[in-house]
DNA sequence: CTTTTTAAACTAATTATATTAGTATAAATA
DNA sequence: TATTTATACTAATATAATTAGTTTAAAAAG
């Protein structure tokens, strides 16, 4: 009779499957050892508690957000790679609803690989702002509002709180392109 | 020997002060049960489960959102009204956290109540809107980014997505002030 | 190759939460 | 005063997370 040696990697990455098909409110550890074939308490030599997961699953949805970015920043520069990081942040989201969720990390426990993760993906948008050569404060006001724009649109995308009259898409565009403008705008140092 | 006499407002009451004080997620029938010195399958004679008080929140939530907003814009106009608006709706979600979140309705059941006050929300800023003569797609843009930014500027400040050098309630108002700067350079009808 | 150790599965039991069923009683009404 | 109704209660069930303790297959040591 064989067993099933799972690892952690497994069940993550099983977690990361189901949260982003069911949501992250349907996890549970029921459901990832139903899906794993193994029975629920044995997850327990692989994760120290639901908790654990929640974080490890806030890291790693920062981690491919992040990689994600910085995959569309490659080789494009100025508006044109604000422009692609905001679609492709948008994307993600859009693609990856639960594990999203899950990296907002509504937990107060310290999640440092998520804080990381997060970290890169600031160094990341200032890096792609250099070229309006902005005051530190501006850039800080920049990075807040490039943030909320495409935290907030794609939220409120996802929870169905757009009328369907107009295409979100072109939206979304529209209110990015302003936005751009307006950085433009900023007077330099 | 008296009896408690509670009522469906009475619990709803109770459930708005926990969720702002405890966070939506910490919301437990036992705690309300608790809070309101009665058994908790007690509550059953107001509430049809813990589902209905998530839409009752919900629904108390966006009236509650909308009739701070709208307040917020009496005498008020253009710029100014937009500003005033904005401000208020941050507050808001800052003073009520935990209903700000429930006013989102995770849930997917139907729920005519909180439906109807985002619609009143929606209808004020459209008035709001009137004196800057957009197109009806124009404006729509502009309903969407408005409540984009708003929405995710507050949420992401309220989970400390942003450090700690610069005052948020600056960034905020520089990301408005940028915002409603573009609105005013849309090219009319 | 055999023995020992370790990792990872298991069963069983506990706690917390939501829910339902059925009962008792205070308050309101006829 | 008698009846009805609303609202509280106790008791029991289902689901979920967790812990304790046991078994066993795989890996490591001899």
């Amino acid at each position: 009779m064989t067993k099933h040696r799972i690892n952690r990697t497994m069940v993550i990455e099983t977690a990361v499957q189901y949260v982003n098909q069911h949501g992250l409110d349907a996890l549970t550890l029921a459901a990832i050892a139903q899906t794993l074939d193994i029975k629920l308490p044995s997850l327990y030599n692989h994760i120290s508690g639901i908790d654990d997961l929640y974080a490890a699953l806030a890291a790693h949805g920062a981690q491919s957000l992040y990689r994600c970015c910085q995959a569309a920043a490659v080789g494009r520069s100025g508006d044109e790679a604000l422009r692609t990081m905001a679609d492709a942040y948008r994307d993600f989201i859009r693609q990856n609803p639960g594990i999203y969720a899950a990296s907002l990390g509504l937990s107060t426990l310290p999640n440092p690989a998520l804080e990381h993760a997060n970290q890169d993906l600031m160094h990341l948008l200032t890096r792609v702002l250099e070229p309006y050569q902005l005051s530190p404060h501006d850039t800080i006001h920049v990075l807040r509002g490039l943030r909320s724009i495409v935290h907030g649109f794609s939220t409120l995308e996802a929870t169905g709180t757009f009328a369907l009259s107009v295409d979100t898409t072109d939206s979304f565009q529209t209110v990015m392109q302003w936005f751009i403008t307006s950085i433009a705008s900023i007077p330099r140092i």
